[in-house]
DNA sequence: ATGGTTGAGCGTCAA
């Protein structure tokens, strides 16, 4: 039963940020790392950075300032080549790929949901609405698959589904990342084909967060934080999974994200 | 109710 470790990180700009990939690696050893917000155009991506961690197999979408992702890996990745332009809008937010597993290939998805602005309303904040749509859109494209199994889906999803998730649900009630339409949104999402890998460790009731703002000055102090960083996988893979790690550590790094890693290990 | 901080890259915008 070999582990299999997966972890997911919103790194909030690779460029600045590489030399922590050293400290994530060693800190959970994982076999397989996603990243989001690497802020990095591909022809400028720094694949020497994680060779020299051991990771030589890399896949990335990014752009210039804004958004992109990567899977680097340990293991063989196929570029999953399949998936739509969410909305339209070409901002690389997502980057799927199989990956080479002794017991066979695991398809990932990698997803950094839009943040969707500050009101909670469609019509005064149309960032608000991408971020519905993406979700929607997610969603829909997930139930077409369906019966689809040994997959994972990963990622800084942006927002906190459940009560618990955040440090008061009736003050953030109203506040993206928490509002009814994309808590329900991403738990429909979800209930396409994906059991929380996280939550299935961790019960319910317990409080649960992998971001507090850079706003709060004593982050651990005031501890207002949310869980907006996940990992989903296929009810098949649901036996497996035998740990998991939130490394809340990670915000007290130098020059930290403001997004802790997350990782998810399998015995497969 | 407001402001608080950070990154990219030079204006502010996005988060």
């Amino acid at each position: 039963m070999p582990a299999f470790r997966v972890a997911t990180w919103n790194i909030n700009s690779l460029r600045l940020r590489q030399t922590l990939l050293k400290e994530l690696v060693a800190a959970l050893d994982p076999d397989v790392i996603c990243l989001q917000e690497t802020k990095v155009p591909d022809p400028l991506f720094p694949v020497e950075a994680p060779e020299a961690l051991g990771y030589p197999h890399t896949v990335y979408r990014g752009m210039k300032g804004y958004n992109g992702v990567a899977i680097l890996s340990r293991l063989p990745l196929e570029l999953h080549e399949g998936a739509p332009d969410w909305c339209g809008k070409g901002d690389c937010r997502h980057i799927a790929a199989a990956v080479d597993t002794p017991g066979g290939p695991i398809e990932l998805h990698n997803f950094y949901v839009p943040a969707g602005g500050d009101v909670p309303d469609r019509g005064q904040n149309p960032k608000y609405g991408h971020k519905l749509d993406f979700v929607a859109e997610a969603r829909a494209w997930f139930a077409e698959r369906a019966g689809f199994a040994r997959s994972m889906l990963v990622g800084d999803l942006n927002i906190a589904p459940l009560e618990h998730d955040v440090w008061s649900h009736k003050q953030l009630l109203n506040v993206v990342s928490h509002t009814p339409p994309e808590t329900d949104g991403l738990l429909a999402w979800q209930d396409t084909g994906f059991v929380d890998a996280v939550r299935h460790f961790v019960p319910a009731d317990q409080k649960l967060y992998t971001w507090w703002s850079y706003r709060n000055r004593d982050w651990r102090a005031s501890d207002r934080g949310r869980r907006l960083d996940h990992v989903w996988v296929t009810p098949d893979l649901q036996g497996a999974l035998s740990r998991y790690v939130v490394l809340k550590d990670a915000r007290d790094w130098p020059q930290g994200s403001d997004h802790v890693p997350v990782c998810v290990e399998l015995s497969l």
